[in-house]
DNA sequence: GTCTATACTGTGATAGAC
DNA sequence: GTCTATCACAGTATAGAC
């Protein structure tokens, strides 16, 4: 591994874990066993490296989101399964989109994050008939998030937990959904 | 509204939002309109203003959760709604302790507010009997979190929509953790 | 590619005038 | 009770040696 790869991964951890604006790159570079120096090689500035490390997050949470343009849904199951192995894969990220998002608003590269998420929220909050609809989105969305993120809690970074956590949670998430996601396909 | 007040006011606020490490006096001086000295006029400390905020969620949080010492659970129905109320009197706190909670643990306010949310979490893990029954109820817990605090997306703070919202949540979070409940009580 | 040294800014906190 | 002035320290970022 890279020390630019470590570096990512290193960064990506922290800023998910103590907060973007809590982490110094003073804290990265210690971790990483470099200077502080050697960090603001790799990437020239503390919000590079924000970038760098859920730049490719973004990427995919809108081909994910893809389905949605236009306001339909052809496959909810698909989606859905999309939806959760997203999560599983980029969790540091979610959770930073969720819980860091709002606070984050002028780092560009948070922007474009909170984008999809309003994107979203905005598809679900169209697509459904009541306040109760829209609060099970909401919860789907930040539980999911605030799951997948409480290490210390729940043991589900485990491999050997990984396919029964998958399955739980599209079952979970299709429960919660089930109002909005029936009647669009 | 005493200085003292509103200085406690605007910091739960800042914190909640931006979060507590990167939150700094002098901003919430700013906003409070007066100095960065008169705010440790009143507060002696950063950390002493933070107790300050969250103390009186923390003092509630632990009422809240007395029934459920011993392992038992008599009313489930009284408890949830009990839970509910203090999630939605208390949303900003709660918001800190779920998202914040994992990163301060060296401060000692917020760790008495740890012990309580792993008390809860524990309670939910020994009554439960598979991982989907305990990934419900961590959806539940962050989920609801997570709502009550994403102020720009859904309009739940409006006065006219917080019974709607209390009966929508308490439906909710009776959905989902319905499989552990059920067995209590 | 990594380091030391340095510049500059902002932080939490204290002392003392009013 | 609020202010200005000041402190020591940590923050991001740059320059330059190796």
């Amino acid at each position: 591994m890279s020390t630019q790869d470590e570096l990512r991964t290193i960064a990506l951890a922290e800023f998910a874990a103590a907060g973007y604006g809590a982490t110094s790159l003073q804290r990265i570079a210690e971790l990483a066993g470099v200077s502080k120096s050697s960090v603001l090689y790799h990437f020239s500035s503390k919000e590079n490296l924000l970038e760098a490390a859920i730049g490719p997050a973004i990427d995919r949470m809108r081909a994910v989101l893809d389905p949605l343009r236009g306001g339909g849904l052809q496959d909810s199951r698909a989606f859905l399964e999309g939806f959760v192995d997203f999560l599983l894969q980029y969790r540091l990220e979610v959770n930073m989109f969720i819980n860091q998002g709002p606070s984050l608003v002028d780092v560009p590269v948070i922007e474009r994050a909170n984008d999809l998420v309003r994107q979203l929220a905005e598809f679900f909050a169209v697509n459904s008939d009541s306040l109760e609809e829209k609060m099970r989105f909401g919860i789907a969305l930040g539980g999911a998030a605030y799951m997948l993120c409480s290490v210390q809690t729940f043991d589900l970074q485990q491999a050997e937990n990984i396919d029964e956590t998958r399955a739980a949670l599209v079952t979970i998430l299709s429960d919660l959904l089930a109002p909005v996601t029936t009647t669009l396909g």
